[in-house]
DNA sequence: GGTTGAAAGTTTGTATACAAACTGTTAGCA
DNA sequence: TGCTAACAGTTTGTATACAAACTTTCAACC
């Protein structure tokens, strides 16, 4: 793992919380390195869009409701329009490709629901594969980058999150209909099945966000 | 203007050819300065699309045809959203700011007309100028970072650009509409005028495009 | 002649020292 | 008591030395 990913794992973790302060010295010691790779490291994080670098030293970005909103409408838009892209462009790979993600999705939710063994961070891991595969066909490797600044925002709230059975159906039947759309190039509706499918996501995460709204709030006062 | 900013003019006015290999060193005697703040500005135009690292050292990055196409597409795509955002949350403010861009705009463009004072560097600023204010009236914060990466990259062909009279009064008719259509509030309008707009522009950067790719492509043979 | 391997030469990665800039605290003064 | 100025402490910015990794070159061998 390298420095960059070990920090962005702490943030999305909730290890460091919105708006704690990230000294280079704190994150050299605890990383065991030296200032420099460090620096380079936060220099990344910050183009992504997950810290913000004061005049002086860099703080772990807190998103309010509104950001978390808005960066949602981005996703919205830029996975709906790699949708349609890819019912156009899919070659028969990548086809293969998104239904062995799904078939993974399936069994993955079957299993957490009857066993309860798969852990809600494989469901998401899978549900991201099966994205990124989307993305994949839509044959434009410029949207990646753009995408991937978006999607990394809510899972800031991963920890918080909560699924019931109902949802995880519900998603994995957008998943369906989607690719459906997409195997029969229908850009209109695979743009729209992605859409949807996030946007519901949007409002689950939005939802849980006021129920966090008080232990999330006294991240203010760190430091 | 700090080290970052110089690299990336070097690279959009093409004094930095496209697969040219930045070299820590080199760039830090150019700049006078030593190789750390050269290694974060590298890193941030890396982020920014403008550079590719390797195994080993920096390039500049090289766009092929299909990346502008695709590129350009981002950019409908985002501009578009920007200006049905601002149809709908458009402050006064806001609209003073396009109307006074625009006019501005509109000087420039007589001025290079009838006296051929002003220069196509200045009126492309202007034009950028516009572009931001519509961009600024969606109160979406976090488009910003998304357009500024695709807008940078036709950039550079920015020295080849040529325009014609046509071509710019065009483009002012094209600003005009748009406005009117977030002065009205009508999303749908704002976001086919810009979409077609920047389509526009897309096509002619693709038409001279062809024109200049031989000189263009012994670029490869650096280093 | 072509291929492989070792050595020399570049260039980057990391650590660290030092300078500069900012922050906060305290003492002096009104 | 409240304000200001200076000083101490902390943290970042920059330069540079050294180690590690990659490239190129050249020679020896097949």
């Amino acid at each position: 793992m390298t420095i960059y990913e070990s920090i962005k794992r702490s943030i999305l973790h909730g290890e460091f919380p919105p708006k704690m302060r990230l000294t280079e010295e704190f994150l050299a010691k605890k990383l065991e390195t030296s200032r420099t790779p460090i620096r380079e490291a936060l220099k990344q994080l910050e183009s992504e869009g997950l810290t913000v670098s004061m005049k002086r030293g860099v703080r772990v970005r807190h998103f309010t409701k509104k950001d978390i909103q808005q960066i949602y409408d981005l996703r919205t838009l830029l996975e709906g329009y790699a949708a349609s892209q890819a019912a156009t462009h899919r070659t028969e790979a990548d086809l293969e490709n998104m239904r062995l993600a799904n078939d993974s999705y399936e069994k993955a939710i079957d299993n957490y629901i009857k066993t309860g063994e798969t852990t809600i961070e494989n469901i998401l891991d899978i549900n991201h594969q099966f994205h990124n595969a989307v993305i994949n066909a839509s044959q434009n490797p410029h949207i990646y980058s753009h995408i991937t600044k978006v999607v990394v925002v809510p899972l800031i709230f991963r920890s918080f999150y909560w699924f019931n059975e109902e949802q995880l159906r519900h998603s994995l039947e957008a998943h369906k209909t989607l690719l459906k759309a997409i195997e029969e190039q229908d850009m209109e509706r695979a743009r729209v099945a992605m859409h949807e499918h996030i946007y519901h996501g949007r409002d689950e995460v939005l939802k849980q966000m006021d129920t966090i709204d008080e232990q999330y709030s006294p991240a203010k006062e760190l430091q």
